[in-house]
DNA sequence: CTGAAAGCGCTTACAG
DNA sequence: CTGAAAGCGCTTACAG
């Protein structure tokens, strides 16, 4: 089963190739009954013309590599599903690997994307939220940034030359805790992360910073071994209980956390929603799916895909600024039934609206 | 900034290209001093040869195209997850785009990796498994499967005249009745899903089935305007909750209904686990992430993944039998908290291990 | 071990 | 509106 070509096409038309190709591609003139004879060809063959050849004429792929430690952990997967979308719409074919936020993984992940020639790509995880990145990992991601356009989603990409967009963690903390403070609560406790990572770290600082601004009594302290995931809410909250007293509000490093503590007080015998007030971050579908809906700090995945996209493509095409910019978007709280109540109100059993 | 070739390589190092073109890819002989020379170069230029020029000569792509109907849904996150890892190991992309199950962007999608060559096409979900799907959505895959290797994961793929790969879902129903009866339940009630779907209708058809068989009551109920959802799950529960009689045993067609029914009856202040069993398929997060661990049907991921990517590779160097071939392989079931009372036991109060 | 040359399949100025 | 021809960047028999 021979592949067919273009030049198949023109001798059993009994024109040019290069005839072929205008009608094919729409670029040119092709008198109207030549065009017919050809699109009639090419139907029956089921021509496809070779995209290689074509690309090698154009000179890109229209191909964008996207780098997530995990898709099974749906944060990720509702960023690639939105940038999925919007590429998609714009033309470009997205290649998601799962780099198990190894950097070795990363680096052959990154290699095998110039090998493929993608025009751009996408790193989220791994390295790009570690702290104590090592001096090679970061020299990689500068000399890689200078071969294909890059955008890391990370706070801290400035040290990678890169360039970043991601959500303003510090923004959702201080939004949180305004909240949180609206509804009467003092004793704030922040559990679930390490201080490996940013997106935990900086969640810690501002914690605290916004903690004293407005006068609460906040605390961060992760209570597990575990990090990031439900076991890490639970195992927490467990070494909660053991205290003679216990806080306010309790907020989880993401969603899952923050749930596996809500579950174990409720399992516990505390009133939830109300002896104690729950939230997380990211919006994840835990955040429904439970007995107490949980109120969270949403990255709000449709505009931060959008914008991942929008500056990846400036850079592939060349445009807006050069060096590396860093761009921040604000998140939006999403307020549930687990912040419902006030803290006064609360001790009375009395539900708010 | 002008892009480095070969011949750029070449000149510089006073040699041809079909040299330098020996030198970087490994293949044929070059003098140990030249080739020093040549790499030296390919380090300075950071040069990667042009994939399209290569593909061009080679005929393949080493990429392969990917639907699901979305990522967020983590069935088919782990999937996708197990079958990149494999794929990759194997040296292939894969492009994941996300049809949200809707027939016209499958075909757009299906077009699209056509004009991107990819050397085979795993698709889930949507017109897969839609019992009742259109003479035309039908003759489309049919056509596919004649230009480009397919693996369709569902059970009805013989109509498309393709090849399939799935979870043998009736052996699943078949494991999950045996284990209740087992336990002492006998009245058993299947919620969420609809009729429209097969992995969805062959439940309900093997739980007749096997319920007769085995001696139970088996009931199959949606319930619920909602079908793969928590929400299923909940909104069905509360149906049954109104009823005189609650059954045994609860299974949601999947572990997100079965974790809402749960949920629902844990709210209604039914002692789970212990009054009602609960169960569902997939083996997600779900299972875990919750006040009981839910017992649940798992595909078995990492096993399902290597089976369909070892078929698309038959495919792919046109090895094994050709024409349309269907594999079925068997789930496993993992038992969990959520169904392990005895019937009787749990009247009694108490908790076999 | 190495170079000249043809070829992979398409596109696009150029000249009519 | 159309054809001949060069070119995209690499690979690989072929002949030395």
């Amino acid at each position: 089963m021979k592949k067919i070509t273009i030049y198949d096409i023109a001798s059993e038309t009994g024109v040019s190739a290069a005839t072929v190709s205008r009608a094919i591609s729409g670029n040119g003139y092709v008198a109207g009954e030549k065009k017919e004879r050809i699109m009639e060809l090419v139907d029956k063959y089921n021509f496809v013309p070779n995209t290689f050849a074509k690309n090698l004429q154009a000179g890109y792929t229209k191909t964008i590599g996207f780098i997530v430690p995990n898709v099974v952990n749906q944060y990720f997967a509702y960023v690639y599903y939105e940038f999925e979308k919007i590429a998609s719409e714009q033309g470009y074919m997205t290649i998601l690997l799962n780099s198990q936020g190894e950097h070795e993984i990363e680096s052959k992940i990154l290699n095998n994307f110039l090998l493929q020639n993608v025009d751009g790509v996408v790193m989220m995880g791994g390295r790009v939220d570690v702290i104590d990145v090592s001096k090679e990992d970061i020299i990689e991601i500068q000399e890689y940034s200078k071969k294909v356009p890059v955008v890391l989603c990370g706070r801290a990409t400035g040290r990678f030359m890169s360039n970043g967009v991601y959500t303003n963690d510090d923004r959702g903390v201080e939004m949180l805790l305004a909240h949180l403070k609206d509804r009467g609560h003092r004793d704030i406790f922040f559990i679930g992360g390490n201080d490996k990572f940013y997106p935990s770290y900086d969640k810690k600082v501002s914690a605290y910073k916004y903690g004293e601004k407005m006068g609460l009594n906040v605390r961060v302290d992760r209570l597990s071994e575990e990090t990031f995931n439900y076991k890490a809410g639970v195992d927490s909250m467990k070494v909660l209980l053991e205290r003679e007293e216990l806080p306010d509000a309790i907020c989880g490093i993401n969603d899952g956390a923050a749930v596996g503590a809500m579950n174990a007080a409720i399992q516990a015998g505390i009133k939830v929603p109300g002896a104690i007030a729950f939230a997380g971050f990211d919006y994840t579908d835990a955040c429904r799916n439970n007995l107490v809906e949980l109120t969270s700090v949403s990255p709000r995945y449709e505009y931060f895909a959008k914008r991942v996209f929008r500056r990846l493509e400036q850079l592939i095409r060349n445009e807006g600024e050069g060096g590396h910019t860093l761009e921040l978007f604000k998140p939006e709280l999403v307020v549930r039934e687990s912040t419902l109540y006030k803290r006064q109100a609360c001790q009375e059993g009395i539900m708010l609206k």
